[in-house]
DNA sequence: AGCACGCCGACT
DNA sequence: GTCGGCGTGCTC
């Protein structure tokens, strides 16, 4: 361990990577990754601050050419050295790149050049410098030339318009700068996020569940899982703690799922903290982002509310972490480093000393295991605050709707249900368990389905009629015969919710329905226009996926129909009976959030299910005592742990040979499932196999994955791929 | 970013 | 020829 890769101060691409340098004697055995350090560099060997990335033991160049790290820097900014560390740990972890690592956990060091905006300042007269520019083409001088041209038009420029666009070198504006011609200022400006300028709300009156949470939480950082059910007021122990941690000059992140992040979410945060508080999303350019990352490290914020990507902006003094809705998958990254959002927050409370809570009414089975274990301190809230009871739930078994020759959608009892609460002037809305993408063709007479070529999905016909594969974006006309027998009878097979949409408007056609999946929501916004005509009772029935059953309130909602219930429990992987019981019971939780009683129906074909049992009764921890002892007979995670191995290549035998000897390497305290063909075996022409590592422990588990990556790093690869997932 | 090197037109 | 601006490329 003789060198480090260190990365010369933050901010210039073309120094945006790993400098290698000796690590002096009296500095051996000291030096780790996110330690600061100053080095001589370039010409001049000037010294400069630099992060050190990693340490090895093999110097990458000529070892002549290596020079002597000069000193540890300890005042130099804590706050990055901080997200390099935890850049190093995800990269062990998730076994990504350091560079990788580092650009998810330092989200926005491009636009550098906002951060001092700096400005060209024209200090002659127009007609002065218009006599400069037509010296400088006499004398041939195009760059000065350039420059002048401008500054005759314009007073300021933007510094990197003339350094960009302009192509003028440092030099030449230096020596303009010399000649007093211009003069160069730079101003920090920021735009400040839009904050409605709405009322301060004042801190609700807390219910004694409530306030035992804040009380709890508030008097010592620790991990902490909130399970309070639908209603049960989460959100006012958030901004309460939240209050409490700026009351000690603490900053706190707050998580929430990119889907729940609405305008009404949000308005609740602005109105208790005013502009101290700001967002993050996805909408924001890099340059909006960079602002609130600076904004939040000057301390001009103390609470910024985002997604996942959220928990990388860098405060001065981070007291804590919120993670809303902590069981949604959006919670994993889905590009490398695949990180998991709460094992990240996790490392990252424990490097600065914050608190972590997790928020769910179904928490992810992880996560209540941990609280089990004692390795999260567990708080409830089990009453709703409007005084309503969670909605009756009634399982009805499709079997014997079709035995009594119903073959519609909806079953009697809901189709009465719906008739009844149309009567009364009461809301309802139909939940389809089913990403609902429009129909994939399908052949009446052989049963041919209409594939991608290059992928092993089906197309799926657009409303404009042409066909898409949503993997790879290939894209052909409308088929009207099908190609493998010639037959016409070419269907588009729907069963999403446009066909529920039509059903509905058959069997009642006083209704007025809206629906909303993929389809009804590409264009910007349609979501919340959509969710908001549906509050304001515009509509009487609201069909939809998944998207309809997360957050947004509806009082007016006394019937949920949860149809096809059990669709998602024929995916093949072992998390389907969670993800079916949380969906379940967030879509019963829509119901009857005002003062009227809701009721649900779950449609379903296996009514004997747990996971739909369960929900049905809104028993988290009944549901919880079947499932993990399921997962622990198999010892799939929490009580196991795995990692999926995926390796592509457009040759088929060389993706599954080097799936077999990836298994080889395997050690024996690991049990290897497969290779076998991905359930989708197939995208954009690369072949696609997967292996299973499975183990007792994280770390056998890990040990497992470093040999094969070892090997993977010396196995003489063609242009196979290889991804490691934890799953 | 900053610095050196090498190119090319301008001028003694 | 030489001087000096200007683009280019490199920095462990």
């Amino acid at each position: 361990m003789n060198y480090a890769n260190v990365i010369i101060d933050i901010s210039h691409e073309k120094v945006d990577r790993t400098f290698q340098y000796i690590i002096p004697e009296e500095l051996k055995g000291s030096i780790k990754p996110g330690d600061c350090v100053n080095v001589p560099f370039g010409k001049g060997n000037s010294l400069r601050h630099s992060y050190v990335i990693s340490i090895s033991d093999k110097s990458e160049i000529e070892p002549e050419r290596l020079k002597y790290i000069d000193s540890l820097s300890d005042s130099f900014n804590r706050i990055q050295s901080d997200y390099i560390k935890l850049a190093s740990w995800m990269k062990d972890t998730y076994g990504s790149t350091m560079i990788a690592a580092l650009k998810t956990v330092l989200p926005v060091k491009k636009p550098v050049k906002l951060k001092e905006k700096k400005k060209i300042i024209r200090k002659l007269s127009s007609e002065e410098t218009a006599s400069l520019y037509s010296e400088a083409i006499r004398k041939k001088h195009p760059a000065k030339a350039r420059l002048l041209n401008e500054l005759v038009k314009e007073e300021v420029l933007p510094y990197e318009l003339v350094t960009g666009k302009l192509n003028v070198s440092s030099s030449t504006i230096n020596s303009l700068f010399k000649d007093g011609v211009i003069s160069i200022e730079s101003e920090s400006v920021y735009r400040n996020p839009v904050v409605p300028d709405t009322e301060r709300d004042k801190a609700k009156e807390l219910s004694d569940e409530q306030r035992y949470a804040c009380d709890t939480i508030n008097e010592k950082t620790g991990k902490y899982l909130l399970h309070g059910i639908t209603g049960s007021g989460k959100t006012e122990v958030y901004l309460n703690i939240i209050e409490k941690t700026i009351a000690r000059g603490q900053q706190c992140i707050m998580l929430i799922p990119e889907i729940a992040l609405t305008y009404q979410t949000l308005l609740r945060f602005y109105k208790r903290f005013g502009d101290r508080v700001s967002v993050m999303n996805s909408t924001l350019s890099a340059g909006e982002r960079y602002d609130q990352c600076l904004r939040a490290e000057k301390g001009d914020i103390d609470v910024i509310i985002g997604p996942r990507s959220a928990l990388f902006v860098p405060f001065p003094n981070l007291g804590m972490v919120i993670i809303d809705e902590e069981h949604e998958s959006t919670y994993i990254s889905e590009q490398n480093p695949r990180y998991h959002t709460k094992e990240t927050a996790e490392e990252l409370c424990r490097i600065k000393n914050a608190t972590l809570v997790l928020g769910s009414a179904t928490p992810s089975l992880e996560s209540y295991y941990g609280a089990k274990n004692g390795e999260y301190t567990l708080l409830r809230l089990t009453r709703r605050l409007t005084g309503g009871t969670l909605p009756d739930a009634e399982i009805v078994d499709m079997r014997n709707e079709l035995r009594n020759g119903n073959r519609s959608m909806l079953s009697r009892r809901l189709s009465e249900l719906i008739k009844d609460r149309l009567d009364k002037k009461e809301q309802i809305m139909l939940f389809l368990n089913k990403r609902g993408y429009s129909g994939f063709l399908n052949c009446r007479m052989c049963g041919h389905v209409i594939k991608c070529p290059h992928c092993d999905v089906s197309l799926s016909r657009h409303n404009d009629g042409r066909l898409k594969c949503h993997y790879c974006g290939y894209e052909t006309g409308d088929v009207k015969k099908c190609p493998k027998c010639g037959s016409e009878h070419i269907r588009a097979f729907r069963v999403g919710t446009q066909q529920v949409e039509e059903t509905v408007k058959k069997m009642f056609p006083q209704a007025y329905v809206l629906r909303m999946d993929a389809d009804t929501t590409q264009e910007k916004d349609s979501y919340e226009k959509i969710l908001s005509a549906f509050a304001d009772n515009e509509a009487d029935i609201l069909i939809g996926t998944q998207m309809i059953v997360k957050g947004h309130d509806f009082p007016n909602v006394t019937l949920v129909g949860a149809l096809a219930a059990d669709l998602s429990l024929n995916d093949s992987d072992f998390r389907t009976g969670e993800k079916t019981f949380q969906l379940l019971a967030q879509a019963i939780g829509r119901a009857g959030r005002g003062e009227k009683t809701g009721l649900a129906i779950i449609q379903t074909y296996r009514p004997d299910h747990y996971s739909i049992i369960d929900a049905a009764t809104q028993d988290y921890e009944a549901f919880f005592e079947e499932e993990i002892s399921y997962r622990r007979l198999c010892s799939y995670p929490p009580a196991g742990c795995m990692v999926h191995v995926l390796v592509t290549s457009d040759d088929e035998r060389r993706a599954l040979g080097l799936a077999t000897a990836l298994k080889k390497r395997a050690d024996k305290d690991v049990a290897i499932i497969g290779p076998a063909p991905d359930v989708i075996s197939k995208v954009s022409d690369r072949f696609r196999y997967g292996i299973y590592i499975k183990g007792r422990s994280k770390e056998s588990v890990a040990a497992t994955r470093l040999k094969m990556e070892e090997f993977l790093d010396m196995a003489p690869l063609i242009n196979e791929n290889v991804t490691f997932d934890v799953l």
